[in-house]
DNA sequence: AATGAATGAGGGTTCATTCAT
DNA sequence: TATGAATGAACCCTCATTCAT
């Protein structure tokens, strides 16, 4: 999995100063958090929340059941934590590019492109992320929130350049929001053929006429 | 539950043809399913599919634990009759509000406004609809497929009256939809303060710019 | 088990109210819950609280695992309801016995030869009553208080008749409630050979010259 | 804690041959043990053995979990410890006050009185002694017998001296344990308050008319 | 049709004990 | 000696579903 190279720094703890898991003192305990980590997102992307078990984590990490809870509380909290650990990691994906675009317009086309691609390399994102509504809805909240608010503040440094409107506001960075998780659905997920430039141009052209000063 | 009087059209089965429950044949039988399916509503809305229980809905609905059984198989079969139901009724709300638009532009402000009202009225619909991604995935992509697909038949239905560009397409539709979906969530079940009226106004001064001709 | 007959007059709760087990409601219910309170009592005389397990009861119960929660709500309720049933068997025993002695002085000899009787057709008692100081302490301190007590009006009756010194109190109770349950675990217990008779005299002789008036 | 210096006798082993825990070698050895041994005490005390755990103790004690084991062989051993150590510290206590008393009936009152007054420092006592019952029947056994051995003893004593009646007995030497084991329940660990060589008194009155000559 | 008791597979969690460092 | 990670057996409890009345 790709995965566990971008994940390796958020076992640190990442810029919000959560961290991962019960911080293990020794290398081999990090490297058995690693496998458990990993080992989850695969058992939750394939099987769901309810339909997993700890044990069936335990298996796929190679390590003994009770090793799991040297490291999480609960099922909850392992779960808890790949939210996080996902939301997290998609987050780093996009910024880069997104802080590379020529304009404010541009922008949002290269987000959504970079998240369309994103989701294809990580088809269990859905999975997990939205099933947190019915786990830990705070962290549901939370990552939609963010996210939307980092299209926000996105939106609002355009206008500020004078690119976008200058009444630009939150209905905007939702409507955004929600177009880009659709898009993602249909034409990350399900439809894995279509060329992701093209969705994002497309999507983009009807914004930028709907955003323009 | 002012529910109630619209799903007993269901209880005959819908356009799709798809009945709810097992046909009761007699007015006592009618009244025990009525029962068990609203207090499916209510149990699913308020604990979501995992944690709701066949015991807590014929509680909830007054009846014996093994009446369940004679109305449905399995408690996916009814969490399932609930989905379509509710997707119906969802249907049923905003159709003909949308039909009564003065033009394609103004269908889409007209329903996405129905849309915030009716989750205001319904607020379970979000964890019903959402869940059964995990619990039945076909009726979650029939959902959102067909209701993407109204969406889309609107845009081009108001693109062969000119009044909307004549390339729209399913990008469109589905970034439509999600947009929807997301305001929905923020300006219809987080925020129930807000003037739903204003909400669709911005989103929809966005669309008409980006999808007139 | 002798024991069955008595309880089940508490099946139907006693006069404190209190009933053991959810109420069933049809004959082949009370079936089930007797067997598995007498199934009860006998693990956990013979295992201890922790050392019995649910399925050992239900093994021996002749029961499903699953029906032990038909009547009880966790492994702490069946042994709350046993350590009152005990309780409450123990009190039906005495009582009658006590009530009919000549006078003060020998209702107590009474009581202990009562006891100690109980004791050796019950030795389960012990276990299951000192027991509770650990999984219900409330339950411990309502046996010894309300036995004690119990020692105590029967004093202050003797005292009004003047057959006991008037001033006896509360510390005298307690003096015999302890004095009888380490005769019982000594000779009714540990020692099941002993003349219970001659026990109960020679400990009566010392309390007759330390309460005659 | 005021025991830690008692125990320090202890951990050389008692007049009964026993040892402590498995005996260290070094100073830094005899540092550990002696704080695993207090934290038990604690632990114990405040949980009961079941709901106690080895990690817990160490916890308390400052140390690695696997250090438990480099002093004791299991939790069981540990537990048994502490009965042997706490009985003998009730007997350290009791004995030089009971020695002290001017004759036989007034060697009651003093052991009664200094019983309650040892409960009322050492509150753990009740559910450690107790517990043993549960854990290790042998040491139960062992610690009443004895307890009760030593009563005979004194009562033997004072009627050989003229003080007591002849004929007393081992009846009479339990009857006096429950009733200071109960009279401690009730007036040394529940009630703090009322006035312990009120109580001794009157329980001693009661005895001293049973007992003489 | 209705009732409610019976069933038993299944899974999360705990924790005493072992072991490699 | 000290450390703390690793192990896995054991057990309580839930609840969908079946069944006898």
């Amino acid at each position: 999995m790709a995965a566990a190279g971008d994940r390796s720094a958020t076992l640190e703890g990442d810029a919000d100063g959560a961290s991962v898991g019960k911080s293990p003192r020794t290398a081999r305990g990090r490297k058995t958090l690693r496998a458990i980590l990993d080992a989850a997102a695969v058992e939750f992307g394939e099987k769901g929340f309810h339909d997993s078990s700890i044990s069936g984590i335990t298996a796929r990490a190679g390590v003994a059941l009770g090793s799991f809870y040297t490291y999480f509380d609960s099922k909850d909290a392992v779960f808890r934590a790949l939210v996080r650990d996902m939301s997290t990691q998609l987050r780093d994906h996009v910024t880069p590019l997104v802080q590379s675009a020529p304009d404010g317009i541009a922008a949002e086309r290269i987000g959504l492109e970079a998240f369309l691609e994103f989701v294809r390399a990580h088809k269990e994102i859905y999975r997990i992320i939205d099933e947190s509504e019915f786990v830990d809805y705070e962290s549901y909240r939370h990552h939609y929130t963010t996210t939307v608010e980092r299209i926000h503040q996105r939106l609002k440094a355009g206008a500020a350049r004078g690119e976008i409107r200058a009444d630009v506001g939150e209905v905007h960075a939702w409507a955004i929001g929600g177009m880009n998780v659709f898009l993602g659905l249909r034409f990350g997920l399900w439809d894995r053929e279509s060329d992701t430039r093209e969705v994002a141009a497309i999507a983009n052209d009807l914004l930028a006429r709907g955003l323009r000063p």
